[in-house]
RNA sequence: GGCCAGGUAGCUCAGUUGGUAGUAGCGUUCGCCUGAAAAGUGAAAGGUCGCCGGUUCGACCCCGGCCCUGGCCA
């Protein structure tokens, strides 16, 4: 099976991956952990990122963290690939994969029957200039008239859609599929926890986990990678904390404003990765606050395995399935 | 104590030569999302215009008093 452990940030699925891996193996069932997270995949990025240390994770061996320089982008495309091989490269060692990610669509991109069509630098360059010179509405325009089943689907100031429809258009020649695919697991036996706290209590974890990275020195972390190039950085320099320290830098806002912005963009990062997942049904939630968090992981986990076998008994190949469906909240 | 400026949305502020105010920015809430996703984007809610009185058909706007804030002078 694969374990997924999802939720807002701030609410300790690092950690509680951890345990959970460190209990499994004190009982005999190695388990790693692969990151679904599109910012500790960078190396220098820690404090930020609340990256776990290499002692907290206590042996526990993680994929996919410390991957890429600062001014390497990151894709979900190429993150899929790379986690669906980490994760079955765990399955052919009879490890348990447990991943971890708050990115609602990078889980998914990884754990549904998500294909992206694929990218052209020039293409992209062209249109984002055009963009620019013309505005989004020229090119929302076209959009509508060859596809406007996508048009219809796409808000027309979101150049960022506008212009990756008519990219994928133009390459595939085939029209845009605007809408995401369904929940529909390609995966075996997938698992899925998320954790989650009142609104309160979470805004709360938030600001006390920004002062925290404050005092660990963040504004020191950023200039240092400020010198590697993270302002060239198209993904890493937009991570909460970074893009604000980095404007601070620069001498467009003071540093206590910087803090605040860190604060209030990372309740809103909390609130909209709280909407992917309210709509995945198939995701059993846990109350973050909760001190037993191990032992009822574990034993969704065996209701899983249940559940997993028998899927497996009735099929033949690595078909979907729909295990660990339906538990709704907890 | 005197003089000056100001008190309008949770915050910072526009504004009306008197007809109960702004597509404002930020925040908040709700939604969308397929190669930058810690990204990008849409919508909504929210104000008895400091308090009391006066002038007026009608005051947030004019007049008087009071309270509060900031600055300057004593």
């Amino acid at each position: 099976m694969t374990v997924v452990l999802v939720g807002a940030t701030g609410l300790g699925k690092s950690a509680l991956a951890i345990s959970l891996a460190r209990w499994l193996a004190g009982s005999g069932f190695p388990a790693e952990i692969v990151n679904a997270d599109s910012m500790l995949v960078y190396r220098g990025m820690d404090i930020g990122t609340a990256k776990p240390t290499l002692a907290e994770r206590d042996g526990i061996p993680h994929h996919l963290i410390d991957i890429l320089d600062i001014t390497e982008t990151a894709t979900v495309a190429d993150f899929q690939t790379l986690a669906r091989d980490a994760i079955s490269g765990c399955r052919q060692r009879g490890v348990l994969p447990i991943l971890v990610g708050g990115s609602a669509l990078y889980v998914r991109a990884i754990v549904d029957d998500f294909n992206f069509p694929g990218t052209d630098a020039t293409l992209r360059a062209e249109l984002e200039t055009e963009a620019v010179e013309h505005g989004t509405a020229v090119l929302y325009e076209r959009l509508r008239r060859i596809d406007p089943a996508a048009a219809a689907e796409i808000q027309p100031e979101n150049t960022r859609r506008v212009i990756r429809a008519l990219e994928v258009i133009t390459l595939t020649g085939e029209p845009y599929p605007a809408t995401l695919p369904g929940f529909d697991y390609v995966l075996p036996a997938v698992l899925q926890i998320g954790l989650d706290a009142p609104r309160a209590a979470l805004d709360e974890r938030i600001a006390s986990r920004v002062h925290q990275m404050w005092r660990q020195g963040i504004v020191a972390e950023v200039r240092q990678l400020e010198l590697g190039g993270l302002r060239h950085g198209l993904t890493a320099s937009r991570g909460l904390g970074y893009r604000q320290i980095l404007s601070f830098l620069a001498g467009d806002i003071t540093e206590e404003e910087a803090r605040q912005q860190t604060i209030t963009g990372t309740r809103k990062f909390a609130r909209r990765q709280g909407g992917w997942f309210r709509r995945d049904q198939r995701i059993s939630w846990l109350d973050a606050r909760a001190g037993d968090l191990v032992q009822t992981a574990l034993a969704l986990m065996e209701s899983g395995q249940r559940l997993g076998s028998d899927q497996r008994a009735g099929l033949t190949g690595p078909a979907t399935d729909g295990a660990a469906q339906t538990r709704g909240r907890g």
